[in-house]
DNA sequence: TTGCATTTTGGAATAAAATGGATTATATTG
DNA sequence: CAATATAATCCATTTTATTCCAAAATGCAA
């Protein structure tokens, strides 16, 4: 069966807490637990991750703890992945909080219909306006890579 | 469990102390005791690592102190680490107070608004307006990064 | 050396916010 | 159309943060 797919509409409550439906809780809970990891993108939506996926993604060693006193990038590095991620984990009914110094950026306060969608490896939630220009973009990027593909299948040497 | 993530507001109080919040304290406690190294970074932000972490991080062997009789460099790197950290330890009602001598050199003066962030290996407190730059700087490079890799995706020759 | 004043530290109380549960409403399925 | 499952709102409880006050320690001067 496929993992984290499909949109669905969702609507952060008053206190900045949102149901998660319930495919993606099935996704969540089916190789883990119900513990998470927010990160906020640079596009400005929120992902969320099983904490597996997240800690493949960030995983590290003591050189890297022998390079942050002297590198400067370094310190950069665990900087960003850092302040912009967060773990938490799925409650009995279903919900989770986003994190309070997340919501500016990714446009998702209190009261505001948001959209989560699945992306495989986990899920994003994004605020409805931004979704659609998001949706725009893909859109638009894909039709150019076929006009590629075209132009290089007419190409003479391949 | 994701250790030192996410930021939060912190305000310094007119004694130049403030509160650690409270996954923090957890996160310097797991795996810890509550002594901490303050370290004052040359980005003008103040690090605080479990103790743990900076032993790691300026473990010295016995090259290093024969280095040190013959090399400048070597001194003054050592001069720089030890003029520019302090340990302390979280008090049990989760405070702690900012070394006299490092308030200058990171804007944290007594009465002022701040950021904590997680780095991962420990936190770093930021004065309010060189944080929103450091940020700025973050997402500008991140944004570049991925303009680059969408551009490379779209090139004729791969 | 003693007494006073100032600074620093620790603790307690109050206020704010976040969490969890339960009930009501809505939607979906048979 | 009814029953079940799911979602959303409301309210109570707990946790966390901030402010204020008291005690202790430090420094200074007489």
């Amino acid at each position: 069966m496929l993992s984290f797919c499909g949109q669905d509409r969702i609507l952060i409550d008053a206190n900045g807490r949102f149901k998660m439906p319930q495919h993606f809780i099935t996704d969540f809970l089916s190789g883990g637990n119900g513990e998470v990891v927010f990160y906020c993108l640079p596009e400005g939506a929120l992902a969320i991750y099983p904490e597996q996926v997240y800690a493949e993604m960030r995983k590290r060693c003591n050189e890297d703890i022998r390079q942050a006193g002297m590198s400067m990038l370094k310190r950069r590095d665990l900087r960003r992945f850092g302040a912009w991620s967060a773990s938490a984990a799925i409650t009995p009914q279903g919900r989770l909080t986003l994190p309070n110094e997340f919501r500016q950026n990714t446009l998702l306060e209190p009261g505001t219909d948001a959209v989560i969608v699945g992306v495989e490896i986990g899920v994003e939630i994004w605020n409805w306006n931004r979704w659609q220009q998001e949706l725009k973009l893909i859109n638009e990027h894909e039709l150019d890579r076929g006009d590629l593909e075209l132009a290089r299948d007419l190409k003479f040497e391949q």
